[in-house]
DNA sequence: GACCTACGGATTTTT
DNA sequence: TCCGTAGGTC
């Protein structure tokens, strides 16, 4: 095949290798997608069925991205009915098809992490256990770390070495909380991230007929990433390959960065013994960086001692050396950070989009943030609080998750009583125990047609209106699109109207994300399903999709910003320049990570693959102090820095902010260094109590923010603003209005006041206000 | 049940 | 510092 001869000589035999189990080495930017690729166009060129060919990939966007490549090659017509995706939605899919065998419905719901986190704390509640001890983050990572070793509850109780390791912890009732949650899982008819994976273990465990059947369909497989597989996943696929072992996984050890989720590098190291036969291709050439960063990558990592030999070396050129900034503030370093792009961009004639700021941890975004505001740098963060997450659409995806399956107890818990129809807390936690006392979901007991006891007339006859509106919906499941169905729920359950009547400026951002969230179902509803193109895709459809989506999905493709995001969310993406920052101790590598050999080796091929996403240049910075808490902490250089051979690198004499004041970008010149409240005085202006003002009566065009609006609220892409004030200080928001919001608290003086304002439909928020002018109401 | 206050805990990383 | 919430009051 004549497409072959892109490909370097190991590529190429990679590509070319038809049947028996293979693996492939890939260091950092080796063209390992590339080979994929091939390979897979070259299996389908030789005649090969695309229906018998699986390809799991770490995110879906790499699965469509890879689709479209073969698509170019073979012709989007055959490339279409390739299965490629992730473990998650591929096995999600799986499952819903065959959730009959193991009691479940086909519309069962998945809950993402805070919807189990949700249900695990009720359950500890429910137990009587006390919360400190059992903390939810604590108690879900223990259930899930289970999971993901294929344990589950009755497992667990038995399991001898967990509980002296959870009574070590005093913490020996985790096996009731997991047994609980399997249960009201079960009962809600709902799967959490790891249950898709271990049922899909069960499934093939327990069905000798289902086991044979995906067998004989999946002829084919191939592992991206194979590196960050846990057991439940690395398990499902020697099952499914078991037959035919036409296995093909692709990664690299170096990058295996996924140990917290419970990836094991073993997975990797162990193929050739689950595969004695196995052909192995390393592919070392590097076409992505310059020398310097490649050899100061292959430094850096050389000090592990857990990996598999291999010599990435690049024929690109020699490049620049790496630079390292020492900052005396985390504050300093965002400017630093900010005016170097800005420079960069100027002397190298680059897009914004060639920039890249990566960080270990989302909290530490604030400060580029910030100073890229200031000097008008557009910028698009990934990561933290997505789309998917915002409280206005978890609202309404959760009316769309109770309309498909009635028993998902989270979602109904969510907005039984949202907007406000009158059933309090009150009523909510005695229909749960009620519902829990007769083994049944929350939705059963309030569709039986049976008053409990202990819940009030006035309560019930609002329960009956919502489930008679509930059922109304449902019955439109399969005859609507999701589009028609999505507007139809928006507008009827009162979310629309709710919102449209808000008209603060978080209400109105909240108003807009609703409307976005309805064009996604419009292009959803519009586009048909591959595997079943004759169909109407439904609301239920939607739901699978978008339970797994994640930021790296979404779509942007024509937006020249500057991307903010951690390390993990860079894998597998390049830029031509990229800041590594707050490279300090117990900050990267992390605390938490210092205990142990295999976790602060964890934390240096992170470093590596941090280093490894640049191809021209490469810039590392630390702060000497930084905020964290509200206050001020000392740090010392990251070990890291130390680690990098100093050939390739640059520390530059003049220490922070050289070369900076001259041009009076981005300065703190007359900013109090830690907020206004220093100056706080009681809630009184003027000798008047200001406990209750409204806001909407005060003229707000003089008014100014240090903050824009909605920034509080973790908005994942944030527009630079159009205008600045003269004092670059802060934004104009002559159009806000607080509309119904009370002033609860005043602290500070004017012109520099801050407000803690507590807004209906959003509670509590903190504004900054400069130059206030309040009325008393 | 709605509204409000004061207090304490949070920072890994993600499907 | 910011955010969520338990618990108080009307």
């Amino acid at each position: 095949m004549e497409f072959l001869n892109d490909l370097n000589t190991p590529q190429k035999a990679a590509a070319e290798h038809l049947r028996g189990p293979m693996m492939v080495i890939a260091g950092a930017g080796s063209g390992k997608t590339r080979v994929l690729t091939y390979r897979i166009a070259n299996l389908m060129s030789k005649g090969i069925d695309p229906f018998s060919i699986l390809a799991l990939t770490f995110t879906n966007k790499a699965a469509k991205e890879m689709k479209q490549r073969i698509g170019k090659v073979v012709g989007d017509n055959e490339a279409r009915h390739l299965m490629m995706g992730t473990f998650h939605s591929i096995f999600a899919r799986i499952l819903r098809i065959e959730s009959d065998r193991i009691n479940y419905p086909h519309n069962f719901t998945i809950y993402d992490s805070q919807d189990s986190r949700a249900l695990i704390k009720d359950i500890i509640k429910g137990l009587g256990l006390d919360d400190k001890v059992y903390k939810v983050a604590a108690v879900a990572n223990r259930i899930s770390g289970a999971k993901n070793n294929l344990i589950n509850a009755a497992h667990y109780v038995n399991h001898v070495d967990i509980q002296a390791e959870d009574k070590q912890a005093g913490k020996p009732r985790i096996a009731d909380v997991f047994k609980a949650y399997e249960i009201r899982c079960f009962r809600a008819g709902a799967m959490d991230f790891d249950d898709l994976l271990y049922k899909m273990n069960v499934l093939l465990r327990d069905f000798p007929d289902l086991l044979h059947k995906y067998q004989h369909r999946f002829q084919y497989i191939l592992v991206d990433e194979y590196q960050d597989t846990n057991y439940a996943q690395y398990l499902i696929i020697k099952q499914l390959a078991a037959a035919h072992e036409n296995i093909c996984v692709v990664g690299d050890d170096a990058q295996s960065i996924y140990g917290f989720r419970g990836a094991s590098i073993q997975n990797i190291l162990n193929f050739k013994k689950d595969y004695p036969d196995t052909a192995t291709y390393k592919l070392e050439q590097n076409y992505r960086s310059t020398k310097m960063i490649v050899n100061a990558a292959n430094s850096v990592i050389a000090i592990n001692k857990n990996q598999i030999k291999k010599e990435v070396w690049t024929a690109n050129s020699e490049g620049e050396k790496i630079k390292i900034h020492k900052a005396n503030s985390d504050n300093n370093e965002g400017r630093f950070v900010a005016d170097h792009i800005f420079e960069t961009r100027g002397i190298s004639q680059c897009e914004y989009r060639d920039f890249a700021i990566l960080y270990r941890t989302n909290a530490q975004s604030r400060s580029f943030e910030e100073s890229l505001r200031k000097i008008n740098i557009p910028y698009r963060i990934y990561g933290g609080q997505s789309f998917y997450q915002r409280k206005e659409i978890k609202d309404l995806i959760a009316y769309f998750r109770l309309t498909a399956n009635p028993r998902d107890d989270e979602a109904l818990r969510r907005i039984i009583n949202y907007p406000a129809r009158g059933i309090g807390n009150t009523t909510l936690d005695r229909l749960f125990s009620s519902a829990g006392e007769r083994d049944m979901g929350v939705y059963d007991l309030m569709t039986l047609g049976e008053q409990p006891d202990t819940i009030k007339k006035a309560a019930w006859s609002k329960i009956v209106d919502f489930t008679e509106m509930m059922k109304g919906f449902s019955a439109d499941l399969e005859n609507q699109t999701a589009h028609a169905l999505g507007l139809q729920i928006a507008k009827r359950s009162g979310i629309v109207h709710q919102l449209y009547t808000d008209k603060t400026p978080e209400g109105v951002a909240r108003y807009d994300n609703i409307q976005e969230l309805l064009n996604g179902l419009q292009a959803f509803s519009e586009q048909p399903d591959p595997e079943n193109p004759d169909a109407i895709r439904t609301l239920s459809d939607f739901l699978l999709d978008v339970a797994l989506l994640t930021d790296a999905d979404k779509d942007d493709d024509d937006t020249n910003k500057v991307s903010l995001m951690t390390i993990h969310a860079a894998k597998g993406l390049e830029f031509k320049h990229v800041n590594i920052v707050g490279l300090e101790e117990n900050l990267f590598p992390s605390q938490r990570s210092m205990d142990s050999r295999e976790e602060l080796e964890e934390e240096r091929r992170l470093f590596y693959v941090a280093l490894t996403r640049a191809c021209e240049s490469c810039t590392l910075s630390y702060a000497t102090t930084r905020f964290k808490w509200g206050q001020l902490h000392q740090g010392d250089p990251s070990r890291f820095l130390d680690e990098i051979d100093e050939q390739y690198i640059i520390q530059p004499a003049g220490i922070t902010r050289s070369g900076y004041t001259s041009r009076n970008i981005g300065t703190d010149e007359g900013r109090p260094t830690s907020g206004w409240s220093k100056k706080a005085v009681k809630p009184s202006i003027g000798g008047r109590n200001l406990t209750k003002i409204d806001l909407s009566q005060t003229p707000t065009s003089k008014e100014k923010m240090t903050k824009p609006l909605g920034a509080t609220h973790g908005a994942t892409e944030r527009q630079t603003p159009s205008s600045t004030s003269p004092l670059s200080e802060g934004i104009n928001v002559k159009h806000a209005k607080f509309g119904k919001g009370k002033v609860l608290k005043i602290e500070g003086e004017e012109p520099n006041v801050k407000a803690t304002i507590f807004f209906p439909s959003a509670g509590q928020k903190q504004l900054l206000l400069k130059f206030a002018k309040l009325e008393i109401l």
